[in-house]
DNA sequence: ACCGTTCTTGTAACCGGTTACATCACGCAC
DNA sequence: GTGCGTGATGTAACCGGTTACAAGAACGGT
């Protein structure tokens, strides 16, 4: 089908169809203004019917820019991660740059060797998830003088820029709501503290917060789970058997959250009348579970937006607020009310 | 903190430094061992203190490769698709490629967009979902010369390399197990047909079936709707308040299932009992649903593979198979049984 | 008719790795 | 000692757009 020994058609092959120089058929596509209606329609006109793509390394090349922007989050695989992803793909799409992709699965080391290949590969601009990474990920960006973001965490004194919220506090809002109910015996069924600045940081609001009313986390009571649906099934499972649950259990996240409402109803512990249980992210499925499931929610969207509108200022050279906080709430449903009168 | 105007290193910097040519360097730095074993390690040395980063683009333009892969997926959104994309990023970030991803948003013209951005972009090879689009897309792929495949679809006498199954069948499959349970009036709540060749197949497939075994499938028991958690609820309740429900709805993919299955445990409808539910892609959340959730499995992680693999083999200048099948299978769980005795 | 200004177009030098080809050093055989 | 082969290294052309600078055309004013 396709002439294997067809040298694709370049400028020159252009500007020889179209009778001009190569420098005004590059000025004629790029609409720079610099050329007459007529020639520049003409240009245009010769260019498309050659089937004119112009090579991108040469043009990355002589503009210094490779119009790439790159991000590096834990999984594809998990709807929070995505939406965020999927609002800055949108915006920085919008502004003629792409988007690089790449995953850690949750390990520094897996993280450090993609942020060297999305640099190798010409990133001009670096999104991150969370904070806590390997030094020597922070060196070579300083070095490159490639900007980044971190997301989805919020350290206005950190040395680093970012955007997003403050997870302990969050996690204490959270809880505070919980000790409102009434509730004294609560559990928690954390994420992967280790190189996971986040869950660790909810597991700390909520130590905190029982702290301040002097209550405590027994060990008993944490547990701590990959974030998948059948992993909070189980743990649920295993908070809930114990001689003396929890009457209240605060969820890492909604995927666990949402994995312990539907162990609940698997076992027939009725949420929220024996047991309330709290999310985190507020993904779509929350409001549709039955009960529906009280969270915090994360403006993940807007957070994606504002880490592209970040690079993309930095990328233009203009001087951006080094820290952006993204508002959390508390959304209050069906998952969560008193603790039963005997607990 | 970075200087503004300190030139990056390049390799005649390194060069300099080390004593030696850029030729060397060059040699040195990519392992092609023309060069006597200390020289070469003396000349890394110098590169990793000097920081040397070679440029992509001028890399991209002398080897004329850019070892990037485009994907172009309908929503990043959306556990199905981004298993693939996790797998085939995995597959391809092994053999030193990297992905750039975009959106379509089921949007045919955003597709074209798209892809126009991709091959601009320098991708060597593009990956989509389905096959129907518009015809440009295919002009300007063989135009430049660009391999591609379609995923989620096995069209073996059609033009396009595909690696998939057949939507057809599998619809007929899953609509062929509800026939032999016994169910006479079958529903259907189906994604968006328009542009998207696999939701449209798969009514396809069950109307056929139904057609087969005498049965149709009233304009009243088909629910065509995008495929989100809330819609799926919504179009369950419309279809079960009619005067005579049927007993049995297949679901375009498993994101509309668990939405009627959610929509079941608020109405107070009993499933299996009262109505048999079955979905399509067998998401992590199926297994988990109460019921579990009858549903098609497809192994998307195998097909993103399968699908890099090709793309890779055809990078490598190999010849490949136009066509490859994933094996698809119904998984029987709680969420099918019988049709209620009175029904 | 002449000069200067403005606008359009062409020429050729970049951008930074890669590699064909030339060169050189070394070792071995006669 | 001379000649030649082998392997290591250097020189410079090349990949394909972009753009600074030069050159030329058109036009208006005097």
């Amino acid at each position: 089908m396709t002439e294997r020994n067809a040298k694709r058609v370049g400028v020159r092959d252009v500007a020889r169809a179209a009778g001009v120089s190569t420098a005004t058929v590059s000025r004629a596509l790029s609409g720079a203004g610099k050329v007459s209606g007529p020639l520049a329609s003409r240009v245009a006109e010769v260019a498309s019917r050659l089937g004119y793509v112009p090579n991108s390394a040469a043009r990355s090349l002589a503009l210094m820019r490779s119009h790439r922007i790159g991000a590096v989050i834990p999984t594809i695989d998990n709807a929070i991660f995505a939406r965020g992803i999927d609002a800055l793909q949108q915006r920085i799409g919008d502004t003629g740059y792409s988007l690089l992709i790449a995953t850690s699965h949750y390990s520094v080391e897996r993280e450090w060797e993609q942020v060297r290949s999305l640099v190798h590969a010409g990133a001009e601009a670096l999104m991150f998830m969370g904070e806590t990474r390997l030094p020597q990920v922070y060196d070579l960006l300083a070095n490159a003088g490639v900007p980044y973001v971190n997301t989805g965490v919020y350290s206005p004194d950190g040395p680093h820029a970012c955007v997003g919220f403050d997870n302990v506090a969050a996690a204490e809002r959270a809880t505070r709501y919980l000790l409102q109910l009434g509730h004294r015996r609560i559990g928690m069924i954390a994420g992967i503290q280790a190189d996971n600045d986040r869950a660790a940081n909810r597991v700390i609001g909520v130590r905190r917060t029982l702290a301040a009313a002097g209550l405590t986390l027994p060990d008993a009571y944490l547990q701590e789970r990959i974030y998948e649906t059948g992993a909070g099934r189980e743990a649920f499972r295993t908070v809930m058997q114990q001689p003396s649950p929890p009457t209240a259990i605060l969820c890492g996240n909604d995927v666990l959250a949402i994995g312990a409402i539907l162990e609940s109803l698997h076992l027939g512990i009725a949420v929220p009348d024996r047991v309330s249980i709290i999310g985190f992210d507020d993904l779509d499925l929350a409001t549709h579970m039955k009960p529906s499931l009280t969270t915090m929610r994360v403006p993940t969207a807007e957070m994606g937006r504002r880490a592209a509108d970040y690079l993309l200022g930095r990328l233009a050279g203009r001087r951006m607020p080094h820290a952006t906080e993204i508002q959390v709430s508390l959304v209050v449903r069906d998952s969560t009310g008193p603790p039963p009168p005997d607990g």
